[in-house]
DNA sequence: CGTAAATATATACAGCGTAAATAGGAGTTG
DNA sequence: CAACTCCTATTTACGCTGTATATATTTACG
């Protein structure tokens, strides 16, 4: 029984990173967080302003484990490595591209916007303008956001763990109509695989295609 | 004042879509949706089973809109167009996205599958194997929920309507640093250019890098 | 008409974020 | 030491959420 530790902004982001990724981020409530730090919730907001100030705070935190690409590298090279690690920090905590998306987070931080400003150099430098490089990054964004978020939809999901047969199984039902030929077919091809492989697979497709495209 | 036309679930569905886009997913609350409908809340239980149901029943309607592409064009085109078909129907609802990546619709209906099963088929005959065509499938799935689902963050946004200047701001007062030399002279070119040709521009290069590396 | 079935309402419960008031403990000052 | 202040934690409360349950009302039918 250690004596227990006194109540700070660190220590309420880490809890509530933790408890996002065990409850998901509607279960990541103020009560429910307190609980876990053995204090009520009113306590709370003596050291965050309110909880879209938590979610910022995990957001940021988040952002800096993204790693910044050697400079030196030529542009492709950087950009592969900065989406990766970006696609890496993210995945291993999807409350942040939620919280994102659900306007429930509004990071400005210098931290969020430093792995943006990589990929936009790296596009200049691949000799695109202003509108071309707007492009190629959202391209890359929306890359990363999208397979994180929807690989925990039923449409698309990860390697054998984590209840597969269940899963699939409202989809395999309608199946043997004809009217989903290609549906059925691909059913196992769904199923396996890896998530970051594919990703790193489309993001190798999508630099192509810039290349390619000038 | 016309006589009070009976509640059903396909006047449901229409409030609710409609209260949705107007009100953002959030927004959508039963005993909101009741009022617009002249009801109470739990008037609704009769025609519909849960709020699941309702959001369910939403993006099938909303799928019910992509257009299927004419069989007989080369793949190429038949994914733009699937695609496009998509993102379009989904823009107009991006209620739907985000019901769909926060778990709170899960629709098995055939008509939500019907799109993907195109799109399977479109790029089967690319000659690609399953592998591929997962791959391939789920870059442009995350193309069009990525691009939509992050138009709403303050990352990326429309053209020059709704609040640029004020959601641009918290971003601004940092630029001066030479930490982000990118963003600065970037922050102009976000702001302007039309989200559906962005979209239209990036499957282009995803398409193109898929030629390329067969 | 009377009765059954369908539909609408009223009430209630547990949970949410958080405003406001209160209580407790540590530190400093007289 | 006593008194006062400041910071932190708790308590209570408000309006919101989805929905279970019970009741009331309306409609349909023999």
């Amino acid at each position: 029984m250690a004596p227990r530790q006194p109540l700070t902004r660190r220590r309420i982001l880490d809890a509530a990173l933790a408890l996002a990724g065990t409850e998901g981020l509607d279960g990541l409530s103020m009560r429910k967080l307190a609980k876990t730090l053995g204090v009520e919730a009113m306590a709370l907001y003596n050291h965050v302003t309110n909880k879209t100030d938590i979610l910022d705070g995990i957001v940021d935190r988040v952002f800096t484990d993204i790693d910044r690409a050697d400079p030196d590298l030529p542009w492709p090279d950087r950009v592969r490595a900065t989406a990766l690690s970006m696609y890496r920090a993210l995945r291993r905590h999807p409350v942040v591209p939620l919280a994102l998306v659900t306007d429930r987070a509004n990071p400005t931080s210098l931290r969020a916007l430093q792995p943006m400003d990589d990929l936009f150099g790296a596009f200049s430098e691949a000799g695109l303008n202003d509108d071309g490089v707007r492009q190629a990054f959202g391209a890359v964004q929306s890359l990363i956001y999208g397979s994180i978020l929807l690989s925990t939809t039923g449409f698309i999901h990860d390697a054998g763990q984590a209840i597969p047969r269940e899963q699939l199984a409202p989809y395999s039902h309608r199946l043997d109509s004809d009217k989903l030929p290609h549906f059925s077919r691909m059913l196992p091809a769904l199923s396996s695989g890896d998530a970051e492989s594919d990703f790193v697979r489309q993001l190798d497709v999508l630099i192509a295609g810039l290349s390619v495209l000038k």
